[in-house]
DNA sequence: GACCTTCTCACCTACGTGTTAAGC
DNA sequence: TCGCTTAACACGTAGGTGAGAAGG
């Protein structure tokens, strides 16, 4: 699914209030210590420093000079949304077939950044999600181990307003909730 | 709003697939230490071993020769229902205007047992919720103090279908999901 | 004008209610 | 028959969609 979309240049939408991801980020763990103990947590970096806009005829352009960013680890980092079931042991992480970040959500606006699974960005800019899973020592009062993958392919810029429009059809075709604009 | 409900015989649906509790269970704290680590929970005791009928002329009535309990924090324990916000600090848990346990359900159906907020109980027979406050110590390891917390006007009946009409009167008047059969 | 943002809206999904009739 | 349980149902609440118009 993720793939569909960014080989056309996957958009989000950010909202004051907030908005989900379509499509939802999902995961599935193995190779996990099953006695250790585990936080799981999406967050999202600046995939660059660019600013973008979209021309109907070209696509998207880096509007400004920004630098390219080579090490995506080492970014800004905008905002974090821990899964619901955090902390676990990883046991239980890898008995889950879907761990679903399905309610993190995306906004615009500073004021909203208190709610938990919000994450303010900026319109018009490039962003890599980023899977985050930390595992605790035994007295479960620091972490001792850190890993961070991600998945080229969950990259998105986040707008106002869809650009592409082929971007438009994909997400009223798959998301559930867009069923009333389907043909 | 408990006490209107006690005063005429509280009752509570189950069901296989769950149901929640109306009213719910909403608690505020205080007097907690704001640097210690607690775990906030309900769990549902036996308020006796009756069982028990509802006659229309009488009321409900003890329809075998049960035991009396005196000690309600000792009897038998059917699940519980961790807040979803445990484990947490004093200062956090104090600063909660309402702690509440909205999502907790309850089933007759051992198969649902495995669903997190889902307690198991028999129908027709009389049950006591109980708060249940852990204080944790500095590892975060193992509770170091817990008190059980009883408030008498939460005891309810369990049913299958309502069986005083006045119960179903006040459910239909106060739970918004009723309004339906509102006049 | 061009571009981006915000708001309201109709239309969905998802699910919490008691009712009713059927089942056991 | 009687008492209790189950499933389908209509009708709410709650909230996630893009469209389209208005605002800056």
């Amino acid at each position: 699914m993720w793939h569909a979309f960014a080989a056309i240049g996957t958009e989000m939408i950010i909202t004051k209030a907030g908005r989900r991801l379509f499509p939802t980020i999902d995961i599935h763990t193995s190779g996990l210590d099953p006695n250790g103990f585990y936080s799981i947590k999406v967050d999202i970096a600046a995939a660059d420093d660019n600013r973008y806009k979209y021309v109907s005829t070209t696509g998207w352009v880096a509007a400004s000079n920004g630098n390219r960013v080579n090490h995506i680890a080492d970014q800004v980092v905008f905002g974090e949304c821990e899964h619901p079931n955090s902390p676990n042991s990883g046991k239980f992480w890898m008995s889950c077939e879907t761990i679903s970040f399905k309610k993190l959500k995306l906004s615009n606006s500073k004021e909203h950044y208190k709610k938990s699974d919000c994450i303010v960005l900026n319109s018009m800019r490039r962003y890599q999600p980023r899977i985050v899973i930390s595992k605790w020592d035994r007295d479960h009062t620091a972490p001792v181990d850190t890993k961070i993958i991600i998945f080229p392919e969950t990259r998105f810029y986040a707008v106002t307003c869809y650009q592409n429009g082929q971007i438009t059809n994909l997400k009223i075709r798959y998301n559930p909730f867009a069923k009333a604009f389907r043909d």
